[in-house]
DNA sequence: ATCGAATGTAACAAGGACAGTTGCTTCCGG
DNA sequence: CCGGAAGCAACTGTCCTTGTTACATTCGAT
């Protein structure tokens, strides 16, 4: 599959809004940011969307409108981010339940599970490490 | 998106091919693999043969034919597999490319491709903390 | 009170990935 | 040479993602 780019997006997305509040611009409209991460609008809002139902960002509306950080660009990890934006799990297991008449079929999936649980948690951990400061500062060098 | 259960069909049939080498059948045809993944043969086939460009089973044609592994369950890695059967990245920059005007759109991508980077590598070795032997002794627990 | 700018959101199309299926070809042991 | 099994190509249906258009909703400014 064409692997998820929704974290690119959004981390994109709050890294420039970051870099225009330290310029004195608190708010972006929708087409500011798309035309930075050069996409659709629509796009941008409906990743900004997920961002503000997990408190990352906030939207205002009406005339004058836009979005801003909802926290601290150095609290926000990215980890927040792939969170907001990635509710599906890395790995999947099987798409129709495996025989259960064979042992390893009967046995395989809490096995599995956890496995998959550890690695997840690994790929979290290491997400957790940057912020959104961290990749700006990181950019600006 | 769907999330790949690539890695679950060939971890299974691997458990499986050993359990059944334990138990004296060195050989097991796809549609005896595919019986216990519930599902069709043709999809163990072309799982196994992910498996078998990267050396971790081996098929024989012909009549009495069939698949067995290619080395011994206790040296094949979750990663082995993973990295046989997976060819797809994790985490995708942007589809299109940030518009380069951008302070951001210009630098990002590094400082991305470098973090997606380690995350990847810490799924990678946590999934190589395990073996095929590891995976069927928990299943048969 | 109205206007206009921007968000929110639904509907849709194109493209790709994936599981599953059928049918045919190739291989090779007996 | 026969038959069983891998290899493989083509096709379907389903789902996800990106991108687009269109429209409803919100709300500050005048």
């Amino acid at each position: 599959m064409a692997a998820n780019s929704r974290l690119t997006i959004a981390a994109h997305a709050l890294a420039w809004l970051e870099l225009a509040r330290r310029r004195g611009r608190e708010v972006l409209t929708s087409d500011e940011v798309a035309a930075s991460v050069n996409t659709n609008a629509v796009i941008v809002r409906r990743s900004l969307g997920d961002l503000q139902r997990a408190g990352l960002v906030t939207a205002r509306r009406g005339n004058g409108a836009g979005f801003s950080l909802g926290r601290p660009a150095g609290e926000i990890t990215l980890l927040d981010v792939w969170l907001a934006v990635s509710p599906e799990p890395l790995l999947a297991l099987h798409s129709s339940e495996p025989n259960l008449q064979c042992p390893v079929g009967r046995g395989i999936r809490p096995v599995l599970t956890d496995l998959y649980d550890e690695a997840t948690e690994a790929f979290r951990a290491a997400l957790a490490r940057s912020t959104v400061t961290g990749v700006l500062e990181r950019i600006l060098e």
